[in-house]
RNA sequence: GUGGUUGUAGCUCAGUUGGUUAGAGCAUCGGUUUGUGGUACCGAGGGUCGCGGGUUCGAAUCCCGUCUUCCACCCCA
């Protein structure tokens, strides 16, 4: 035997079945986004690598995927970077392109190429693959998909509100019963940090910060040590780890503890509104949850920020977003605000299988098989078959005129739930034998009365 | 990038302190049944034991490397 094919690691096949069951989550995803008033666009799974690089921070330089010059790369490399293996500085002497980290940045560019066809607020939504070069692990994947929704123009919060009930409206009708929509705001971090004195150590105090739940709070306070932040100011952190009760009254506990912060007291306002109003006009079945130390890796974000859980099921989020003031900024177009949401579909996927949800899910297949009986009758189906189509009923004819054993098996292993039986017999009183796989019983019908029994199977 | 874990037939897995020709179930194909599936019985095909090297009279088994799987960390969806 040949050597064993492989797919790389991190990647995946779908099976019919599997992507049966993907397809159900597009298009309920699909659907929200569209109910919502998005629209779609899609973008090249490759970027010039100078529109990706330096936008993840420097961990996500090093997961992008670079793309190798195609010809003779390695002619207009440097010798000397070249013999002295310096990567860093060859990289780009022979990779150009790299493929797609995520859609927000992609759509950035996008919005700063259209900006003169596109009309403000723009609200588009896409969902395509994106390619990370990470070690996979539970719920991570090298190629996944994500399914993104956003609205550049527009700094209203109303944007935020909208974006919580698509979340809601999404989880609801994929049959999750307690999702937990979690909400912060980026000023309410910068806030904190300002209160604490470290204003400068921003990044470091969100990354320890959001991992409150994992490696409690004497983690956090010596992960935040070694960042060179002080015991004082760690000191000051105290209220933050006993925010407990109702999201109210964590709003009044932030209220008390930023109000020397104009900054932080306006993410606390800006908040407030999301959550009252969100409050006001009810969800069909999520929670809304004031979690100040969900921070997100990506260092963008400037008002809200979201992200999406559902307890019962550990693969970490399933969705995430946030609001940020300036993305395009970094292609020249200033002044721009964004907001958007995330949904990752590999483990939405994961999280609907845990929880036994796909139930409803059916693969298409034939309603009915015709036995092939050799040459002469196989018209005679064929033609049938073709009326059958027409009135929009899958049919499939049975390619060889093999033993009736083997293709009654082969409908039956395919569930396909009739059989026709159109011999010579049949075919001299213009009839089919119509049997029903799951019941066993058969009868002799003509083509009317064939068509009226599978419409309405 | 760091640490651990995994790999034997298409699939799920056995395989004793290292010892004849590496097994089972499921699946596939054929037969009992030339116009009737699921069940049953009989039979057949299918393996470079992930790959490369080493130790040994002898390696699926022990050692090293490498790839892969899964998991944790970093980070993230």
């Amino acid at each position: 035997m040949a050597v064993k094919p492989s797919i790389p690691k991190g990647t995946r096949d779908f099976s019919p079945n599997v992507v049966a069951q993907r397809n159900h989550i597009f298009s309920t995803i699909k659907a929200s986004f569209e109910l919502f008033g998005f629209q779609p666009i899609e973008t090249p799974a490759f970027e010039n690598s100078s529109t990706l690089m330096g936008k993840y921070g420097e961990e996500g330089d090093r997961l992008i995927f670079k793309i190798l010059n195609s010809g003779d790369y390695l002619n207009k490399a440097s010798d000397v970077d070249l013999s002295s293996k310096n990567s860093q500085k060859l990289t780009p002497q022979i990779s150009e392109k790299a493929l797609r980290y995520d859609l927000t940045v992609p759509f950035a560019r996008y919005v700063v190429q259209h900006q003169n066809d596109i009309i403000f607020p723009f609200k588009r939504y896409q969902m395509q693959p994106v390619w990370r070069a990470d070690r996979p692990q539970k719920g991570r994947f090298r190629e996944f998909y994500q399914c993104d929704a956003d609205v550049v123009g527009s700094t209203s919060l109303w944007q935020e509100v909208s974006f919580v009930q698509l979340y809601d409206d999404v989880f609801t009708k994929l049959k999750f019963s307690n999702t937990v929509i979690k909400l912060n705001n980026r000023k309410i971090l910068s806030g904190i940090a300002e209160i604490m004195g470290a204003k400068d150590k921003l990044i470091d105090f969100t990354v320890a910060l959001d991992k409150l739940d994992k490696i409690g709070i004497e983690g956090i306070t010596k992960e935040m040590l070694g960042k060179g932040i002080s015991h004082k100011a760690i000191d000051k952190l105290q209220p933050l780890f006993n925010l407990k009760g109702s999201n109210q009254e964590k709003l009044a506990s932030l209220r008390a503890m930023l109000s020397a912060s104009a900054e932080g007291l306006k993410g606390v306002d800006e908040l407030q509104f999301v959550v009252d109003t969100v409050t006001e006009v009810g969800l069909q079945s999520a929670n809304l949850e004031i979690d100040v130390t969900l921070a997100r890796g990506l260092n963008y974000y400037t008002g809200a920020i979201i992200e999406v859980e559902i307890p019962s099921v550990k693969v970490g989020s399933v969705g995430g977003g946030g609001r940020y003031d300036d993305l395009t900024g970094i292609f020249g177009l200033k002044g721009i605000s964004g907001v958007g949401i995330s949904f990752g579909l590999d483990r939405i996927y994961l999280a609907l299988e845990a929880l036994n949800l796909f139930e409803a899910v059916v693969l298409p297949k034939p309603k009915v098989l015709f036995i092939n009986f050799g040459k002469k009758e196989a018209l005679y189906a064929v033609k049938t078959i073709k009326v059958l189509r027409q009135n929009n009923i899958q049919a499939e004819f049975y390619p060889e005129a093999a033993k009736m054993k083997k293709q009654f098996g082969y409908a039956d292993k395919r569930a396909i739930p009739f059989v026709v039986l159109a011999g010579s017999t049949e075919i001299e009183a213009q009839q089919f034998t119509l049997k029903n796989m799951q019941s066993g019983a058969q009868q002799n019908c003509t083509l009317e009365e064939l068509q009226e029994i599978l419409k309405n199977a």
